[in-house]
DNA sequence: GCAGTTACCGACCGTACGTTCGGTAGACCT
DNA sequence: AGGTCTACCGAACGTACGGTCGGTAACTGC
């Protein structure tokens, strides 16, 4: 699941809970089983003891790799949105006509999707409880108001159906994009391409697969 | 909130926990805060005292109206669910060509949504942790299917777009439609039937407005 | 005006939570 | 071999949770 730089070959051995052998944790490679446990249960419905149970550590190791529970949702909430944002700042969604940056949004916005699956999930389900949420959430509305742009002048320049309000669109290409966290499963059936056809499709209309510009 | 018949007119005030006098409780009203509350802080991160402090009683007297925690949930997501099945049964949605009972679904869907927006919502974030919210997850996806034949009927026909996998469009629909709970409010500027139009617009396709069947 | 019922209360209970702490086994370096 | 450091542990802490209990004020029916 992590995607940083592969660890070097000095990974430690150690003795978990049960007293076999692993590799021994880092802060990341432990939030990958706290999100995956967050989004199993619920981040308030995680107990350090489901984590540690899962993890086959002690809850008390847990600390020693990082600060609580609350700092690792945050890192797993930055991890989400530093990765939607680096698609903002791409040139093919800065330049050119508003709906071929669009199209090319919703496009990566599914790649990352598939491969932040995780993340990204937990992200859509943040409700604002603690400060680290509300953060959160402010940056995911300043993404949202990113794409809300491109919608509006794609619908001014007269290459979106004309009978859709661009505010609603928003909406809805963000619930059809955002939903596909509650049941895709990256190397699937459906792979990220039709995926992110089908999308596009439902959103702009269809087009030859051949004169698409990718 | 309450949809219920009116209540009878010997509705008794009562004072609570402030001193001051309000209508007494019955368990119906009772779940209105509730679900208020669950849909703000997320159903796990909400308080029998978080409870007791919005609805300006104390803890304890909840359990005067109400078996608990879990028997609110129960009956909030019982509440969405009967209200989606009933619109299975309506002759709309079991007579005619499936493009047009499709169309009626998508649509009362919405129109459920609207009216029983809390209950909805809540019951769009259960993620199955208890008993409980299995059950629900169980009776969602049975509504799930309903749609899914739908939708696999209309494809047959030749009534949606071609280039739309079934099972994919089923997805991105429930998508859409589910997104709304997460932004709608009744009563605001966008109405329902400009929702729906959007939503039926994006899955099947503009049709005017005058032939629209409805 | 009295009895019964209803809607409420504060105090309390056991449990489970997130976090802290003092310690230790073993890997690594010299 | 000795010293250091890292990844881990069990036990314990204070707190907050969902739920229980015995009591009471006030409204209703008679």
């Amino acid at each position: 699941m992590t995607t940083r730089l592969a660890a070097p070959a000095r990974a430690r051995l150690v003795r978990g809970r049960g007293g076999e052998r692993r590799p021994a944790y880092d802060p990341d490679s432990l939030l990958d089983v706290a999100v995956t446990v967050f989004i199993e249960r619920g981040y308030d419905g995680t107990s350090m003891e489901d984590l540690a149970r899962t993890a086959r550590i002690s809850k008390s190791s847990i600390y020693h790799h990082v600060a609580g529970k609350e700092a690792l949702l945050r890192a797993a909430l930055d991890r989400a949105l530093d990765a939607l944002f680096a698609v903002c700042e791409e040139e093919e969604s800065t330049a050119g006509p508003a709906i071929d940056r669009l199209r090319h949004v919703i496009r990566r916005s599914i790649e990352i999707l598939d491969q932040e699956l995780p993340y990204v999930t937990l992200l859509l389900r943040v409700r604002g409880n603690t400060a680290t949420e509300q953060n959160a959430l402010e940056r995911r509305r300043a993404f949202d108001r990113f794409v809300a742009n491109l919608v509006a002048a794609a619908s001014a320049d007269g290459d979106l159906r004309a009978d859709l309000d661009p505010a609603l669109a928003t909406r809805l290409i963000f619930g059809m994009i955002n939903s596909v966290s509650e049941w895709y499963h990256p190397g699937g059936e459906i792979t990220v391409d039709q995926l992110a056809d089908g999308v596009v499709s439902l959103v702009i209309g269809a087009q030859p697969p051949a004169g698409r510009p990718r």
